[in-house]
RNA sequence: GCUCCGGUGGUGUAGUCCGGCCAAUCAUUUCGGCCUUUCGAGCCGAAGACUCGGGUUCGAAUCCCGGCCGGAGCACCA
């Protein structure tokens, strides 16, 4: 086209990455923040807020704050303190400074004031049942006329009062169509020992005030949370506005659904507290430390909590879908071994070649690797659910013919087992090998025997059990290995 | 009930802002085939979707209106 002086126009340029959109307003000195509620170590649908975050201040060069939101002492679990950055760090969301809520009351007090002097916010003292009464009618309370002085007389003494007695309200929009939005609540009485606090405290900020002014003051540029969150970001627009300050940019994202775990974190505790969970690791849960447990890698949910991106529309994640692209990580990561769920044994009839030693790689496509050894002299422990009449082929050793309890030799030869098309089954040898246990995703158990080359791994290895899946090795014991399922 | 938000294959996404290059992308899934050794891994191939009805337009997944379906919020929780 060049040459006939024309400029070719380029369509707008369709480079995307993954399905993470691009954020709104500035990309320069970028701040965001992950702002969790320490009421237990991070489940599933953190990491749809913690991801996108961490993903954005990744490619902009920016600043990551992990905020705790430790405004609630009847919700903070205090092992959750140390939980919440390991299963962070876990996931490879690193956050660049860490913030607790629990140490700021006196700024929160301070804006407080800040916002009565200004006539902005007043204390009252309606019960809230009368105060929801006329809210919900567009009137608004007799408190919300008191004058500045009263209020901050009010305020003074706010310490001293019962808890209940009093709240300080933030105005808003009286006639504001939606009712959640009317005047609503920054600070409260609670009389509730805080885990860091201790009983210090008794005027405690809501969620809403603590976090816009955190947000503000910690410079957030960009502010992502759930759509439930929708109505709190209107609430917390009238106190930007109050106070004559910049609002960053929000980005609502939908809700995240999890197949099979509904889950909740109180639910899971409160399990956990029954002994029906075995802890917050229980390969049941949906939590962090669950899926990592069971050999899921982190890029899997990282990846795919980036590809669900930051869309409103909700989403319903798929095990399958987790399991799929798991398996593409695991796939060369993981050495292949024998094992026996309710190993029988069986002693091939006319067998008579002696012993025979066995090698095997222990991953086909990376032979460096090296290989296992099994060895066979006519006896071996197969799976109970293989023992099926027809002809069989002990992987790499012999064919045998199975009928009933008689198991005869058939033929050595591979190709003759092709030819045959006998289904090719794995054992274990006699004389060498090892206990093994898997415990699978529902918290069964399926016991076993493994192959003796077993015994050289460590904990957190993962290897695929042909023909059974992928499982992590959990836990090894005087006389068994204990892993854990991750899926075929 | 009120306020708000969504709706692309079984699932997750791309495309929607700025209508034509979309008989719609990629992944997962399912099915089929292949493989001197996993009938459950791997490799190859195939299948499968624009919520519905109107409207605007030469032309609609894309814009407008309405219906249907789904979700969220309506706290002295976060």
């Amino acid at each position: 086209m060049e040459k006939y002086g024309v400029e070719v126009q380029e369509k707008k340029p369709k480079v995307k990455e993954t399905g993470l959109q691009e954020l709104p307003g500035t990309h320069e000195n970028i701040v965001l923040r992950f702002a969790p509620n320490p009421s237990g170590p991070l489940h599933i649908g953190h990491s749809r807020a913690a991801v996108p975050n961490a993903e954005y201040v990744k490619r902009h060069n920016g600043k990551l704050i992990l905020r705790i939101e430790d405004t609630d002492p009847k919700r903070v679990f205090e092992p959750a303190y140390e939980m919440i950055p390991e299963d962070l760090e876990w996931l490879g969301v690193n956050p660049d400074e860490i913030i607790y809520q629990s140490d700021r009351f006196e700024i929160y007090y301070d804006y407080a004031r800040q916002l009565i002097e200004k006539g902005a916010a007043y204390m009252c003292t309606c019960d809230g049942a009368t105060f929801k009464e006329l809210k919900d009618n567009c009137k608004a309370c007799p408190c919300r006329d008191n004058s500045v002085e009263e209020n901050l007389e009010l305020w003074e003494k706010f310490d001293t009062m019962e808890a209940g007695e009093a709240v300080l309200r933030v105005k808003t929009d009286i006639n504001h169509k939606n009712p959640a939005i009317r005047d609503w609540v920054a600070m409260r009485l609670v009389d509730e020992e805080h885990p860091r606090l201790g009983t210090k405290y008794r005027i405690y900020p809501m969620m809403n005030f603590s976090v816009a002014v955190d947000d503000h003051l910690m410079g957030l540029t960009h502010v992502l949370r759930g759509k439930d969150h929708l109505a709190n970001t209107e609430k917390q627009k009238y106190l930007y506005d109050h106070m004559g300050w910049e609002v960053p940019e929000y980005i609502h994202y939908g809700r995240l659904k999890m197949e099979d775990i509904a889950l909740s974190t109180s639910k899971a505790k409160e399990g956990i507290e029954n002994g029906i969970y075995s802890g917050w690791d229980d390969p049941r849960l949906g939590t962090l430390r669950a899926i990592a447990r069971r050999g899921i890698q982190p890029k899997t949910i990282y990846d795919l909590i980036i590809e669900i991106g930051v869309k409103m529309a909700d989403s319903a994640i798929s095990w399958k879908k987790i399991y799929g692209q798991n398996r593409n990580f695991l796939e060369p990561i993981a050495n292949r071994y024998f094992f026996c769920e309710d190993p029988q044994l069986i002693e091939v009839a006319g067998y008579s070649d002696g012993k025979m030693d066995i090698e095997r790689p222990l991953h086909a496509d990376h032979e460096d690797r090296g290989n296992r050894h099994l060895s066979f002299d006519g006896k071996a422990y197969i799976a109970k659910s293989d023992i099926n009449n027809g002809i069989f082929r002990l992987m790499d050793a012999v064919n045998v013919m199975v009928d009933g309890d008689d198991v005869t030799y058939h033929s050595a030869s591979f190709e003759e087992a092709r030819e045959l098309k006998a289904r090719i089954i794995q054992w274990v040898p006699v004389e060498e090998n090892v206990n093994v246990k898997i415990v699978m995703d529902d918290a069964s158990i399926k016991t076993g025997l493994g192959e003796s080359a077993l015994k050289e791994l460590k904990v957190g290895d993962i290897v695929q059990f042909e023909r059974v899946g992928f499982a992590r090795l959990d836990e090894i014991t005087d006389d068994e290995l204990i892993f854990y399922f991750a899926h075929k």
